[in-house]
DNA sequence: ATCATATTGTATGGCGACATACTATCGAAT
DNA sequence: ATTCGATAGTATGTCGCCATACAATATGAT
């Protein structure tokens, strides 16, 4: 854990906002450590977790979910499927797209992923409680919108 | 502005954490997108803002106040220079370190740095009053004091 | 039926950051 | 004075993601 420190002590333009960015990463690296264990990055669980819960998804509509773009997406699901966790079915119906899809391995994994992904939370929520967890997740979203008319705003 | 949904309707596993990493995502963004025009992005534009604040310092106080390693600011610098923003100067007293210093011109740039920042920034706070911006702030640090216990108990 | 437009998945190239390894130099122990 | 461990900056390779461009396919207008 090297210098952190920056987090305390910023200087005056260098303030929530880097703050947000240093706690992000730090989630990923989180996330990232306890998943190394299954040979998963954070991305990788959370698309197997989701294709687990929503079924079978084109790979679009996966990639708007997670908030990657459709590349990014794709070879995801690359590895994911040379592992043998997911596999990639055509849709009778709309010969562009795949759906992707789990099997029994990667049913397997994601009820690791979803253990280690609780533990994990409630570790994170340690001192913190539900109301402040609202009022955090709220003022993100606020923090969103405004982020969102920002970049709007800008190419006009 | 493609699909940020996930933000908002969010599946039950992927919450406030995801949110964080987003919003995180469009930080940047937006802070890139309205440097763009001084040819930055938020990186360098804070290393300079940094340099001009707190005079000459070695790459590797900066990396740690950028929270960068040392590699990644080297980079950073090494681009600043050549457009002339800020120069390398050996330290008489130490000859294995470079003291990075603004020239006139990084002075110039810094000023409209500062000046785009401000802006954004209260485009950003719209809507937040101070107490809300303190109680975010506060959360995240101890948010971020969890992810740091949680980083370390894992390699002992 | 045909044609223009939109959408899907993929290939490619680039960017920003990290981790690791390496050289040069410093500082302290002896 | 020498030597040994720490530290500074750099080089290199990798990773995750994006943006762009592309071929295949779908969809809507006429």
């Amino acid at each position: 854990m090297a210098g952190n420190s920056h987090e305390l002590d910023a200087p005056p333009w260098l303030r929530v906002e880097s703050t947000i960015m240093a706690t992000a990463r730090a989630i990923r690296q989180a996330y990232d450590q306890r998943f190394a264990g299954l040979d998963l990055n954070l991305s990788e669980a959370s698309l197997l977790a989701f294709v687990e819960e929503f079924g079978p998804l084109t790979q679009t509509r996966l990639a708007e979910r997670l908030g990657l773009g459709r590349a990014a997406t794709g070879s995801l699901i690359d590895g994911l499927e040379q592992r043998g966790f997911v596999e990639r079915q055509p849709d009778p119906e709309d010969r562009r797209v795949w759906l992707v899809t789990i099997t029994g391995a990667g049913k397997d994994v994601v009820q690791e992923v979803n253990a280690i992904d609780e533990v994990l939370r409630r570790e994170l929520r340690a001192g913190i409680s539900r109301d402040e967890r609202h009022q955090l997740a709220e003022l993100l979203v606020r923090l969103g919108r405004n982020l969102a008319a920002a970049l709007a705003d800008e190419d006009d």
